[in-house]
DNA sequence: CGTGTCTGTGCAATCGATTTCTCGACCTCG
DNA sequence: CGAGGTCGAGAAATCGATTGCACAGACACG
């Protein structure tokens, strides 16, 4: 590998002159500056950043690190991030934690190991531990989707509440009667504040919040199966005619159990979900859902990392985006 | 931030020591080695990768540059390449180069001068430069999902060519007579294989290869969307009753093309796709893929990067994995 | 008891860049 | 003409870990 000490060599000056030329904050007389730069050329010689990294302790790496690279949530969210981070200088490492608090530590181990200039997480447990050691490291941290118990950081959100009540609101309004909810993970905000939005929106109504029309799943495809399945075999005598689903690929997996055992959608079971889903149009009947603005949730994300590194003591930001339900065909009163 | 010497201090031994108990290889006494590791902890000592990079020049983390992270097809991969990589003590770094030759250029850089143990790249151009330059910096690299032609680096590819020949010989076999092709861009070794099996099976059945049914697209839904309305509004006179679709997105994306229109599916026109679809049960009517082992492609891409860190010199291997036909309902003659 | 071997620890060099400090060359002005 | 000031370049310290080398002490053996 060539250095920085062979290319002085070449260009017939001093490594300290070669890295002014090379970051250009100082004057150097041009002439030299020009033989600096052939013997760059010349050599084929790039900046070994690990070197600098240490020199000057700070790199120009964000780890991004979701819960899961599969759900399209996480990915569009990445866009928003990349966008504003590359228009900063900053490029972006994604980590995938797969709701796993042991990887996610993994990952933050190294972040912090190889300092990187700032870590945006969606935490998979409200486990305080992991990101308060990115704090007590003075890692710029910004949190997304997932409000971490006493703790003050940079923090982006939705207004899960206010769009679970929206979803659930809407049934009632169509006539609907057993709505049944098939709900997130317990120790995960998002889950219990999209719960709490349903609940309101049922007593609002006047209803019941019904025990036996409630699970809790995943967040995964196959954890919005098995909750739809158990919901309708717990409620044989009962069956709930409607459900509301607090993610994106839960709604998918209720959706095939339905499918699978021929129950008709809307007619029999109409189904409301949380967070868009991909080609949702392809989809028959086609899904009404909570729609996030999930691009913008990266984008305010990265600024608000941006903004951290340049004033670090800066008063933490909390931001929440508005959701907005988007009615289609599997939520309608047909007949 | 609290360093090895601090440590050392602490404990009443050198840093030398520190390092020798941290990393295990040489004996050291165990008292020594406990006061050592209750010093480590009561300092909340983390190491700083970037110093021991530097010295030992190498890393534990992998960077793996896809061009697409809103591809399910690349994100399903992504967990085939961590499972092993964790499992071989390495970090996954997810880069999106957004089928972006200049970002994608970034990213080779940054692995570049951060020293990254290894890249699994699918690259975006065909343009060898920015692998070569990997390739000449010494730095492990695995290819996948593309052939880049005139190198040899390890490389997993499925086979492109014979899946899309038993996509199309499929609309062949169900008597569909003017079948349509939505090819990638013509500069991907992928797109240039699909489009060669579908002229293949074509040419098998007698059939001519008709230039006015082929399109090319940009392996995004936008893009097979445009191609669909493309070959509609060309051949008003004597539209396709069948399309090939060279990828997953852009399936989805002449799909809505033809739901927009009121176009049935597959009465009207059918669809073959390439490359398995999410949640292609709930999607009506279901859709005919020629499924690809996306999760296996990473595991063994995983594989051989492991392998070549261990012994740089071997030989390049070239993976083809198998696809497989998977008729649905989308490419059915019905009546 | 002296010599040789072995074990385990500390010293100091090293990785490759950045940056402070120092100094020489040149310029300006009284 | 000399003092004072400015500018730019090189020498050397530095970041924090790893590791080759030297050496002290323990022990065995003749």
């Amino acid at each position: 590998m060539v250095t920085i000490y062979d290319v002085a060599r070449q260009a017939g000056v001093s490594a300290a002159t070669v890295s002014r030329v090379l970051n250009g904050h100082v004057r150097v007389d041009p002439a030299l500056a020009e033989r600096v730069t052939d013997a760059v050329e010349q050599l084929g010689y790039r900046r070994n950043a690990v070197a600098r990294n240490l020199r000057t302790s700070q790199t120009t790496l964000w780890a991004v690190i979701v819960s899961d690279v599969e759900n399209p949530f996480f990915t569009s969210m990445v866009r928003g991030i990349e966008d504003v981070a590359l228009s900063a200088g900053y490029s972006v490492v994604l980590c995938n934690s797969d709701e796993n608090p042991e990887k996610e530590s993994n990952y933050i181990a190294a972040a912090l190991a190889e300092r990187m200039a700032g870590v945006i997480i969606s935490p998979s447990s409200n486990r305080v531990d992991d990101v308060e050691l990115l704090l007590r490291a003075d890692c710029p941290v910004v949190v997304i989707d997932r409000e971490l118990s006493g703790q003050s950081t940079d923090t982006v959100l939705v207004d899960n509440e206010h769009g679970a009540e929206l979803g659930t609101a809407h049934l009632v309004e169509q006539g609907f009667r057993r709505i049944a909810c098939i709900g997130g993970p317990r120790w995960l905000s998002t889950a219990t504040q999209r719960l709490d939005g349903y609940g309101k929106a049922l007593r609002a109504a006047g209803r019941p919040v019904d025990p036996a029309l409630i699970r809790h799943a995943d967040f995964r495809e196959r954890g919005g199966y098995e909750a739809m399945a158990s919901l309708l075999d717990d409620n044989a005598d009962a069956p709930p005619d409607a459900v509301f689903a607090a993610n994106n690929l839960m709604t998918i997996g209720a959706m095939e159990c339905l499918v699978q055992r021929g129950i008709a959608v809307p007619s029999e079971v109409a189904i409301v979900g949380f967070d868009a889903i991909p080609w949702a149009d392809l989809i028959r009947p086609t899904l009404t859902t909570v729609a996030q603005p999930t691009y913008e949730v990266g984008r305010r994300a990265a600024q608000l990392l941006a903004k951290r590194l340049t004033s670090p003591d800066a008063e933490p930001t909390r931001v929440v985006l508005p959701t907005a339900l988007q009615v289609r065909a599997s939520s309608r009163r047909d007949g």
